[in-house]
DNA sequence: CTAGTGTCATATGTCTTATAAAAGACACAA
DNA sequence: TTGTGTCTTTTATAAGACATATGACACTAG
């Protein structure tokens, strides 16, 4: 029978809507055009564009404010952080965090890593290699593999001046927000070089925390793995 | 000013369709009344019965079928079950699964478990221990503490023939319904007795779940510890 | 001059009504 | 017996009217 080629006059809204996000005609932390603005920019209702809006709130991509407007979502704010860190100490609040730069590179997609990002082996990459300490104890070491032409620009001394999350600095300096990630966990045991840089013995169980993250439309730019050391914090995760 | 005691007429809709799906006035699987049917009960319109309706169907206390009508979700379906057991083997299609009753008995809330599901310690519980087998393949040991109160009737014999998820048992021999849960991960090491159960040396590495499950309201009702042995399957999560 | 208060413009939120589309049951015909 | 049209019941979509929240700004009492 005939493919589900159809689609509601909302969903066609929602579409346009999410080009102009993906495009970045409106910018994270902004205010989008109201929903009666855009109700007569593309001539229909107002309930449409807001069942429109609806999904891209309920899929975080966007946020609402009564009387203010409808803003794009950021990774600015402290909210979002702890939707894509999911340490949390085993008591007490989240205190800061301080990113140490250990290594950055330029390197070539190995086919592993071309395969997570819908790449070609050999394609050029950026490689970023850090340590993530909370107070004095260092609590994971990850590695950041990231498309080299999205990240022309980037140096190491973007990323090791910047403060907050990385998400933040790709989000306003390169115009890439991730949207999405996806985890693969294991446990682990820690070998010579990562024991020596999380202050715990060779051998001690560690959590294995591989990312794929993605940007508008499903699209991944960015895969990840760390060593998480659970001593003093937990992975929060939520099922429903 | 005055506390944010209003609530909109749709919300107040919610509420009474929640209050029916607690009380089991509408079993899992069945289908409830008819947008129209809740409309002229309650005298409002059929859009503010589907914006409560639309609110249960986000938090997958219902899903809807065009056509057919609206259903109470129950932990009998496939998909369901993939949401709440988030081990996923490294390639290929997830096996079938073989539990193994390792050990049932009633005993007293230590204080650990009784902040968990705020009761007092030494409130009756009912303690479950099993083995999940994938194929031929032990990876799961875990614990379960139940409240002996909500479930009486439950034995050994009921846990170990029941065919399916415990949290299926629960649903429809005891009218508890499992909504969501929260889970605590870490690294662990295993010792002598998880050892010999999931088939490795002692010390190997292992990730340690704790879950606290929640039945409407925000009730906690379930308390589980759990090993997994993370070799050839990983844990899914999704950030976002 | 200043602190408070009222008013207005504009934004999202709520609620109703009308109509469309999907599903299944059933009658009927080839 | 098998398909096909049609009717009923269900959820889905669309539009419009009205409510509430927010912030800016003007006005006024002190």
């Amino acid at each position: 029978m005939g493919s589900p080629t159809f689609s509601p006059l909302y969903r066609q809204i929602k579409a346009l809507l999410l080009e102009s996000l993906r495009s970045g005609a409106w910018r994270p932390g902004e205010a989008i055009p109201s929903e009666m603005d855009l109700a007569s920019l593309y001539k229909v209702s107002q309930g449409t564009v807001r069942k429109a809006i609806d999904e891209l709130a309920a899929e975080n991509l966007v946020y609402r404010r009564q009387g203010k407007g409808t803003f794009v979502a950021t990774h600015g704010e402290r909210q979002v952080r702890f939707r894509f860190l999911r340490l949390a100490p085993d008591s007490g609040e989240p205190g800061a965090v301080e990113r140490r730069l250990l290594e950055f590179r330029r390197a070539r997609a190995s086919a592993e890593v071309a395969r997570m990002l819908e790449l070609k082996a050999g394609d050029p990459m950026v490689m970023i290699r850090r340590l993530l300490v909370f107070g004095e104890d260092p609590v994971v070491l990850e590695e950041v593999w990231l498309p080299g032409t999205l990240f022309k620009g980037l140096t190491a001394s973007a990323v090791s001046e910047h403060r907050g999350a990385l998400y933040n600095l790709f989000e306003t300096q390169f115009g890439t927000r991730m949207v999405r990630a996806e985890e693969k966990l294991k446990a682990a045991a820690a070998d010579e070089a990562g024991a020596a840089l999380l202050g715990v013995e060779p051998g001690h169980p560690l959590l294995a925390v591989e990312r794929v993250s993605y940007t508008y439309s499903d699209k991944p730019v960015e895969w990840r793995r760390g060593l998480y050391k659970t001593d003093h914090y937990f992975y929060r995760s939520e099922l429903g």
